[in-house]
RNA sequence: GGCCCGUUGGUCAAGUGGCCUAAGACUCCGGCCUCUCACGCCGGCAACACGAGUUCGAAUCUCGUACGGGUCACCA
């Protein structure tokens, strides 16, 4: 076979040689170990939360000096959804992820390695499509679907394994004249890779996650170019990763049982392979088996749930790097104030099994990260929280900010902070008693005390309430009237006899606070009653009584 | 089924032959602090999948078994 020929034959007029791509996109200019790395997910739309843990450790690995850019993987039609470009980057940006090369917000792109896009690359791979098949590492092939299936079903019944290969291979032999005579007939065909490899052969990879990883080699004919002309995934990957120069290629393990063909498809390319960590998808538990987070089961899967429940960007991140790193909590406590970009990620710390996404974790983390922001970042937050997810609370901040954001400083800047808020969706839950709209009377009271009691509770604490009162004389006045109720002032006196008293000065502030907010919990009562002020209070006692 | 990967408490995990009568975190349960709650502090429950082997000695190395996961497309 002249291979020179089926050249001309199936690629007329290809424009521009190995060489010109070569030099136009050289090895990249930068410092000495510095990592190109590149999120590249298919635009349906969807950000799931493995994408962005995936483009996160993409974005740490190439940090200090590096390169992390995004490519678009939009090779197969019936994937893309509209706008789905613009979900990835706004998925990205909203947990301050933001590549430095890849297809903008505006239709364009920026970088010198582009088209970011893989439709816009056709070319390219057509240059060396072709040079493979002058080489004789790639020929066409005319099989149709049905034709695939017959055959495949023929191994399975024979036990042997299926795929197109070998002596299953009845194109790989077509001789010129019928190659000729079909693409005349204008026969579809697609671009099939002749595989050297050899089954009884091991390739064996150093995986920067799993360590040394060993497999057969490929003896797989796959394809290359579609019917339509359009690269696989396989195929796109080798031009596009050695031609945008990456250095580290961070993906899913789903992908490690593809290497003999990427380790293969390099070589035969004549490309020096990138680097490889494949990390283990993130899992969940189902009854009693753990299985991949799946878009269509589990509403968790999809970024976009966390930002309606109201996370924090920061908790997501913060958890996230738990997961990944599990040295980053003893990092982040020893470091309480510093950026993340300051520690030091590595992959081969991070576990070569699936993890479990776990949301009671990731609350405990967010709790923390939102009792240390400010009143003011906290107001903010649930102020863009609600603009969108909550229309009641966007007003009620809205109209007073000041006394929204008096409410959320109590117990705020103190060493300990209170925890009590794990998104924003609760925050209009934990501050509903501050607005007479929301605040709902409540008749629960301490188990071990009687309504009857309760009313003395409040008519004497009435007659004692004095707004100008600061917090010592505050709780002075409630200590006042439990002696005369049969109540002891003091909690450890109480615990000595309690058979003497009917509570102690807990179960008194207790009805005062289930009067005064309608709940039994709250944070610190006398700051929630300076905040309600005089008439409020005295109204709200009253409809107690 | 073939090929590959994995397996330390309910969860995330430290651990790379003796420092392991196995760390830490989350959850849960007690207690302390305390005007309630939350926080914080102290304490508790709870694990090296199983079986052989190598070794003076194994969570750590080897083999086998079991279980779990992934993958076997003109999808990525």
């Amino acid at each position: 076979m002249d291979f020179l020929k089926l050249s001309n034959l199936l690629f007329p007029g290809i424009k521009e040689s190995p060489e010109y791509y070569e030099e136009k996109y050289p090895p990249r200019n930068l410092p000495e170990g510095a990592k190109v790395t590149r999120f590249a997910p298919s635009p349906t739309g969807f950000m799931h939360i493995g994408n962005i843990y995936s483009s996160f450790v993409d974005f740490l690995v190439a940090k200090p000096e590096g390169v992390f850019y995004l490519r678009i993987e939009d090779t197969d039609q019936k994937r893309e959804v509209e706008g789905g470009i613009e979900k990835i980057l706004s998925g990205l940006a909203s947990l301050d992820i933001f590549p430095s090369e890849g297809p903008a917000f505006d239709g364009g792109e920026t970088g010198a390695y582009g088209p970011y896009k893989q439709r816009g690359r056709c070319e390219i791979y057509r240059c060396f499509a072709n040079e493979l098949v002058k080489k004789g590492f790639a020929y066409p092939c005319f099989c149709t679907e049905e034709e695939l299936g017959a055959l495949r079903e023929n191994q399975e019944k024979d036990g042997e394994n299926p795929g197109y290969y070998g002596k299953w291979a009845n194109c790989r032999e077509m001789n010129f004249a019928a190659i000729e005579n079909n693409i005349k007939n204008g026969r579809p065909y697609v671009l099939r890779l002749r595989s050297d490899g050899d089954e009884n052969k091991k390739i064996v990879v150093e995986d920067l996650i799993k360590g040394k990883l060993e497999m057969p080699e490929n003896t797989q004919d796959i394809v290359l170019l579609k019917t339509d002309g359009i690269p696989t995934y396989h195929f796109a990957h080798a031009v596009d990763d050695h031609l945008m120069r990456t250095t580290h290629v961070i993906r899913g393990d789903d992908w490690v049982s593809s290497l003999p063909i990427h380790i293969q498809l390099f070589r035969m390319l004549g490309f020096k392979p990138p680097k490889y960590a494949q990390y283990s998808n993130l899992m969940k538990m189902d009854g009693a088996s753990k299985r991949k987070l799946s878009k269509r089961k589990d509403p968790e899967a999809a970024v976009s749930f966390y930002f309606e429940q109201g996370y924090p960007k920061e908790s997501l991140i913060e958890y996230l790097l738990t997961i990944m790193n599990s040295n980053f909590e003893d990092w982040r406590r020893a470091n309480r104030n510093e950026i993340i970009d300051r520690f030091p990620f590595a992959l081969k710390k991070m576990s070569p099994s699936g993890a479990l996404f776990d949301l009671a974790k990731l609350n405990d983390i967010s709790k923390t990260v939102i009792s240390l922001m400010p009143a003011d970042e906290v107001y903010q937050n649930a102020l863009n929280w609600a603009k969108e997810y909550d229309e009641e609370l966007f007003a009620l901040f809205s109209n007073d900010p000041d006394y929204a954001k008096a409410i959320l400083a109590i117990d705020r800047d103190v060493p300990k902070p209170r925890k009590d808020i794990e998104r924003w969706g609760q925050v209009k839950d934990y501050l509903s008693y501050f607005y007479e709209s929301l605040f709902a009377p409540c008749r629960d009271l301490p188990e071990n005390i009687s309504k009857a009691d309760a009313d003395a509770i409040i008519k004497n604490y009435m007659e004692v309430y004095d707004e100008s009162d600061g917090k010592e004389g505050w709780f002075n006045k409630i200590k006042s009237i439990c002696g005369p109720l049969g109540f002891s002032p003091d909690v450890k006196e109480y615990k000595k006899n309690p058979e003497s008293y009917k509570g102690h000065v807990g179960d008194v502030s207790s009805v005062i606070r289930a009067a005064a907010t309608g709940r039994l919990n709250t944070p610190d009562l006398y700051e929630i009653m300076k905040l309600l002020g005089k008439d409020r209070l005295l109204k709200r006692l009253e409809t107690f009584l």
